[in-house]
DNA sequence: CGACCGATCGTCT
DNA sequence: GACGATCGGTCGA
């Protein structure tokens, strides 16, 4: 994806756009990469599940109100890196949690960063999980999802309005009436998908 | 410096 | 469906 995707105000449509966009990493040499089927927007000042509702700016946020195209990572329950991708201006914080992912090159490297080796939808399924299997960490938090360790590439594959479901956001019932906005969008039946429910 | 909490996940019932 | 693990970030004292 080229610059003016991320750069755009509407962060609820670019996370629905995201859907069915590949997302490739290089780290270290090896090369994984993995279709994206779960997306939710994070809508900066005015929302209460942001890290930066009201204006709040932080160390752990700063990456939040970089340039379009920043990669945000921060850690989760002391264990998982969560992954956003920053959109809109500099110091406009919007962001797009990416949250599962479908495998598609590097699969063995994947099982072997998260040692499950069997078949296991479980794999890139969640934004803990999927960050664990693309070997993104903290580490890659201010990085730009435009260079060639960590990018976003289109295939051309649309998904029809019947194949994308959208509900609220997981996670965020501490964030009042918020919690309730359609911000997540999901592919339909597919197994990479984080939880059921619409 | 200490206390609290979380954009989760796996396990157990 | 419920619960505990686990620890960095944040905030108040």
């Amino acid at each position: 994806m080229k610059r003016s995707f991320y750069d755009r105000d509407d962060v609820v449509k670019i996370a629905r756009e995201l859907l069915g966009k590949i997302l490739v990493t290089k780290v270290n040499g090896v090369r994984s990469s993995g279709r994206i089927v779960e997306t939710e927007a994070y809508a900066g000042f005015k929302d209460r599940a942001s890290h930066a509702f009201g204006g709040r700016r932080t160390t752990r946020s700063e990456h939040l109100y970089g340039a379009p195209g920043t990669i945000y990572v921060y850690i989760c329950y002391g264990m998982y890196h969560l992954f956003n991708v920053i959109t809109n201006k500099k110091d406009i914080p919007h962001g797009v949690l990416i949250r599962a992912l479908e495998p598609l090159e590097g699969l063995e490297h994947m099982q072997k960063r998260t040692d499950k080796f069997s078949e296991d939808y479980t794999i890139t399924k969640g934004p803990g999980n999927l960050s664990r299997a693309m070997g993104m960490s903290k580490l890659h938090s201010g990085c730009d999802i435009l260079s060639e360790e960590i990018f976003i590439e289109d295939d051309g594959l649309r998904y029809k309005k019947n194949q994308i479901v959208v509900t609220k956001r997981i996670g965020v019932d501490g964030a009042g009436k918020d919690a309730e906005l359609p911000y997540r969008f999901i592919v339909r039946d597919n197994p990479y998908v984080s939880a059921k429910k619409s």
